[in-house]
DNA sequence: GCCGAACCTTGACCCAGATCAATTGGGATC
DNA sequence: GATCCCAATTGATCTGGGTCAAGGTTCGGC
């Protein structure tokens, strides 16, 4: 029930992250060099992908589907570290082993490159490691984003935090058309989004109740969220006023 | 008040950062490059180097002394999501504007570059862009290390991480030799402790008096610190046994 | 259409850490 | 060595979120 399926493949001209993955930069010449040592990898939600501490014997690109990386003490408390979404990379050209567990949470399919070839192509072509430079210092504004959002948020604060930020990648706009109103649905159980937020499961219950009596969002089911009002949501949230796109 | 000294110039040969900064991985021409464009500036302790949402002009390493990257929300709520030492790089080179403040927590030098001038060179220079990603990459573990403090970690197991790593990375060994005793000084009023920690700092100082209790530290003064042994600090921040290299 | 499992919600109680409020200590400056 | 100032300590009290416990929902399998 482990082997992930090795059996789709997509020439990357019609892939659906072309334009926003670690290839994002290269042209045609370059495509075709990685195109000769790439690989589909997929899992079912609940797979782990790479454990913590394992040999990494590949890097790649999520293509489809929702993966966490998540960090464990020993004594089990587990804080989530990152999500990847499609066009996400993951892995670490230059290190042996993985820092962190990567589980899908969704099924998941993976673009693959085994790690010697990808670091020997990367050496080559500017273009990849600069757009991996792009990525990571990217990733890195989030995480201290995130910091900022773990030591200093209240509850209510912070699963507001997490509800704008999927609502703001993942939203598809209501079909009405000129409202500000945003529909999604939670990739995330309770339990992920309290390992997410530094809260428990209760907690995070609760302020979602709450978060739908103040009518901040409405519910459908467990994962069905509307948001009437994206303001309202986002100064529950303690950010500045509106869209708040990076300065 | 507020204008910084630029006297300073040292040759990159000589520079006590040449083997770790940005400018790491270049041969004798890059260093003739980069020597062109650099110049340095102090500033002094509590001085602001750069406001958050300010047009960054410079980009530039850490030379001596310690800056902190802080976060603040509109009601005065603030984090530190980052710590600059000796070699760490300032400034995120295809960004207009500051993401966070940046300020001189003690007396600093700082060897800049303006940006535009930079970014050429980094387009030229393969050696700069990589060793930027690799230092990108340490930076964004770091972050995700901090995540797991701020989310799971209770007071103690923060106050204690903090030290950990404080002691490790400042640490002198200690003239005797062979003992595990490290001494070192704070660099960190206990409010700064207490903004990257996400506590308040009557915490952090209650904390800092229960591990002298229990003589996990020494004090003299407030920022002179001794760990008599440091596996036993390491246990009290939660991470495995010992060293912790990452794998 | 019954059963079990996984996921979620809600309530009652408790405690770690925040908040409010003095007090202490250690330099600088005169 | 008196005064001021700021960092730090310490105490008393309060509270947000954790913990423990008891249901409720949804869904797939039989």
């Amino acid at each position: 029930m482990n082997a992930p399926n090795i059996n789709v493949h997509i020439k990357c001209g019609d892939c659906p992250i072309r334009h926003r993955a670690v290839c994002a930069r290269c042209d045609a010449d370059e495509l075709v060099a990685l195109e000769q040592i790439k690989y589909y990898r997929t899992y079912e939600a609940g797979q782990t992908v790479i454990w913590s501490g394992d040999k990494m014997n590949f890097v790649g690109s999520v293509v489809s589907g929702i993966a966490t990386l998540t960090q464990t003490m020993e004594d089990g408390r587990t804080q989530m570290v990152g999500l990847l979404l499609p066009s996400d990379f993951v892995g670490r050209p230059g290190r042996e082993g993985a820092a962190y567990d990567v589980v899908a949470t969704t099924d998941l399919t993976m673009c693959c490159f085994r790690k010697k070839p990808f670091e020997d192509l990367m050496a080559k072509t500017p273009h990849i490691a600069h757009r991996l430079l792009e990525m990571t210092l990217d990733e890195l504004d989030a995480a201290r984003e995130w910091m900022l959002v773990l030591g200093r948020k209240t509850a209510r604060e912070k699963i507001a935090s997490l509800l704008a930020i999927i609502a703001r990648r993942d939203a598809s706009l209501s079909p009405g058309g000129a409202t500000n109103t945003i529909v999604f649905d939670l990739p995330l159980t309770r339990e992920a989004m309290a390992d997410y937020l530094g809260l428990t499961l209760e907690t995070v219950s609760r302020q979602m109740s709450a978060l739908k009596r103040d009518e901040i969002i409405h519910l459908e089911g467990k994962r069905h969220v509307t948001v009437p009002d994206m303001g309202r949501l986002m100064e529950e949230a303690g950010d500045d006023s509106d869209g708040g796109f990076l300065i």
